[in-house]
DNA sequence: CTGAAAGCGCTTACAG
DNA sequence: CTGAAAGCGCTTACAG
């Protein structure tokens, strides 16, 4: 069965396309039997206007794009359900795009949406830049905010507006207070090749905890895994059952501590009490665990808050100039992590 | 900056359109040298073929939509992962789409997503699809699966296939549980307004399972909430504080489960010692609480396989018939539940 | 308030 | 192996 287009229902309503055109664009100026009588017919055939030819058309939509790079994950959802609010706040309306595919380029991904659906902004969740990627980027000419991205330190950021977190300053207070708390032998879940630059970065600030801490730093006790609860649960069970004398664990994400922390209640072993554990990222369920675990919260609403922020700044006045912000995590201290006993010191 | 066209980039390349717009589509009837030189300007100029002209053009993607109601739902998600999977191996690519709106129609949203992105096929997860809004889906012509969506019984069901589990008895099958062992005083943590179609549905199982063991219903065991941990949390909270006799909760998602789980652990009872609870969906993390939680599986895979074996079915053999495909789900015993004792029976 | 016509950027027979 | 031309379905000045 043939598609009708918009000809079609002209001819049906007896009138000009243009004014079809009005009437499904809302336009004031038709008539008001012509009108109802469109829409009626438009009812009747059951038509819809074709979007991509639309698109060819439309130059600017109001449309932000929100690109994700990776597929569910919950930190990013979070982010995604408050940007969305906010952009529509700003009665644009949000197109959310999930960058699933592991090939792709995270600039080949956004240069191709902006294309296709016209948008008036980026923002772009995660992901890796490098510099040579970003010279398409440069000449697309939007305002585009990244967010939780890999950036070269050495990037022309003179296109974008970027949000952070400081990897290595948050990894390293999560470690940095649990030798406070007097723990010498502590682990580390470590991300492996699936996301290797914040891996490396959480890694630094946790060996410049025990460094400052004057705790030689032992390569036994940091494993690699991947952001899954069973990886958790594996990376710590060899841990454990290799390094007994291990007393806290630092994961690099709250996913992987659930999976460690389950281990560990179901080898029989007591959080915090027999083991100190602390997460990564602030997801929800990690309080809902129990006990609940301690973890470094990213600021979720504050990234979001600030990616809109840095967008509309762009959008509203191109002369302004784009800024890169480093946003502080917070160290939630719950239940899952205790001061170590003097006669546990070795 | 004007954006490159398909007539700049041969004006620059010194050849035709139409040898530009071969190029581009990998045709092989080009000329090694012209496809090089083409390949070179392309890159310079930083061009990127616009996509909503190119739809315009192409009747057919290969293209199959996933359509998911509702916003970040890990279940939909896991189903997700899989169908992407199957869609490839068939030579298809999956275009997703979340439908986050609350407003929007699900009939309407299929239909939008099916002439702009011109799908060859939809499988739409959830949603709530009445007899009045399928008319139009039916003129769509177009192969069609709703998977774990709303349905009307009565619904003409010649133009889509359908996947689904029985609520009735996937929940029916849990209360029997509880009751076989023992239990007589169970609660049902029940979706609200959120989800009504679904939980009237688990409700009637609930209360199926009662009556056949001879237990009155009491309405003050059930309650509603939301498919969060927090009104887990709250509904047990209220559950239990006014009826310390409850031995067994059911509820009817297992992150209402976790929440309901967390909140008697940290009231000091302990589980299954002092209440037993089986959960709904059978979510990864339903397995890393401590202890284990009992859930009703849905079978995840199998509605993955069948929703993409059945689209494909249509897709391929447009004379074939559509299915309706109930699948079964499975009661996962884990660690929360467990048999009463004798001095509890009241 | 309305319509005829141009054009958005592409693809694809068709003719060479 | 290549190019000129028609056409995909829409929107929007422009002219009435």
């Amino acid at each position: 069965m043939k598609d009708y287009n918009i000809r079609d229902i002209a001819k049906l309503a007896n009138v000009g396309v243009s004014t079809v055109s009005r009437v499904i664009n809302d336009h004031p100026d038709v008539k008001k039997e012509t009108r109802d009588k469109i829409l009626s017919i438009i009812d009747e055939y059951n038509y819809i206007p074709n979007n991509s030819a639309r698109n060819l058309k439309l130059l600017n939509g109001n449309h932000i794009g929100v690109l994700v790079r990776g597929s569910f994950n919950p930190f990013f959802s979070q982010i995604v359900e408050l940007i969305e609010k906010k952009i529509n706040a700003n009665n644009y309306s949000m197109i959310l795009h999930y960058n699933i595919n592991d090939l792709s380029d995270d600039s080949e991904s956004i240069i191709e949406q902006v294309k296709e659906k016209r948008l008036g902004g980026v923002i772009y969740l995660g992901g890796n830049f490098n510099n040579d990627s970003m010279v398409h980027l440069k000449s697309l000419n939007i305002p585009l905010v990244l967010a939780s991205s890999i950036i070269e330190t050495d990037s022309d950021t003179s296109f974008f507006s970027s949000v952070r977190i400081d990897n290595v300053q948050s990894a390293y207070h999560a470690v940095d207070y649990l030798c406070q708390i007097g723990h010498k032998n502590i682990a580390l879940l470590s991300p492996g090749m699936y996301d290797v630059k914040n891996g490396l970065l959480r890694r630094r600030g946790y060996e410049k905890a025990l460094n400052d801490h004057g705790i030689t730093i032992d390569e036994k006790y940091i494993i690699d895994g991947t952001y899954t609860f069973n990886s958790g649960f594996e990376m710590a069970k060899t841990l454990i059952e290799s390094n007994p004398e291990i007393t806290a664990i630092f994961a690099t994400s709250d996913i992987m501590a659930v999976g460690a922390a389950k281990y560990l209640l179901s080898s029989g072993k007591e959080i915090p009490e027999d083991i100190s554990i602390i997460g990564f990222d602030g997801l929800e369920y990690s309080q809902f665990f129990h006990p609940a675990l301690s973890t470094v919260k990213q600021p979720i609403e504050a990234i979001a808050f600030e990616s809109v922020k840095l967008l509309f700044d762009l959008l509203e006045n191109p002369e302004n100039k784009t800024q890169q912000i480093t946003l502080k995590t917070e160290l939630l201290v719950r239940d899952s992590v205790i001061k170590i006993k003097e006669h546990s010191y070795d």
